[in-house]
DNA sequence: CATTCATTTAGATGATTTGCTAATCGTCTA
DNA sequence: TAGACGATTAGCAAATCATCTAAATGAATG
């Protein structure tokens, strides 16, 4: 949990999440949306790896990352649900994709 | 919100949250449960301070800390709740927004 | 089988973070 | 008003982080 904290502390980290949900992308689709060079990107996905966020296989050429979006919720909403005092939280948003 | 992850990535930090969710303490009540100098958990109150994750206000010779858990549930939650189904928001990577 | 393409690894650098000790700042109290 | 007390600020060292360029790896293709 420490890990998925880490991960979340920087703002590109977040954003490729959020990308991720939409469907699994490529190293270089994801690497294409940002400012920085692709080693850099790859750093960062080493960081959402480890810390079992996202997952990675290979598919000729291309290295395909998707999200692990059980993974995010589990840690965040168990930290916050640490804190369950002022208004409930619904807990209805799990896995309702369209 | 860059600043609540920011502190959030600390275990010193988020135990500090914890414990304040049981109620206001002192800096030195706080200092206590921990195995670090006490400049060294100031300068954690001051990033906690930061994020608006936490209010200070003097008492006597103490200075009492009391967790703000509206801004931790918005952050959050207000994360988590943006993986709950939508299409990917359009946004530009310029990074960073605050 | 040599080349190209997608991505990662290596190695370096500047910025930030975390920690310390020593010194200082407010506030209470004898 | 002089200590004592709780906490913070100053100043510094060590570790970690985000980033870069150059080089290496793995897989497809001519």
């Amino acid at each position: 949990m420490n890990q998925v904290f880490r991960a979340l502390a920087d703002p590109t980290r977040r954003r490729v999440l959020e990308l991720l949900k939409a469907g699994p992308l490529s190293a270089g689709e994801l690497a294409d949306q940002f400012p920085v060079s692709k080693p850099t990107m790859s750093a960062h996905f080493t960081v959402l790896r480890e810390a079992d966020l996202i997952h990675a296989h290979r598919a000729g050429k291309a290295i395909i990352y998707e999200l692990k979006l059980s993974v995010l919720e589990e840690a965040l909403l168990g930290f916050v649900g640490v804190f369950g005092g002022a208004p409930a939280p619904p807990q209805i948003l799990k896995t309702e994709k369209e």
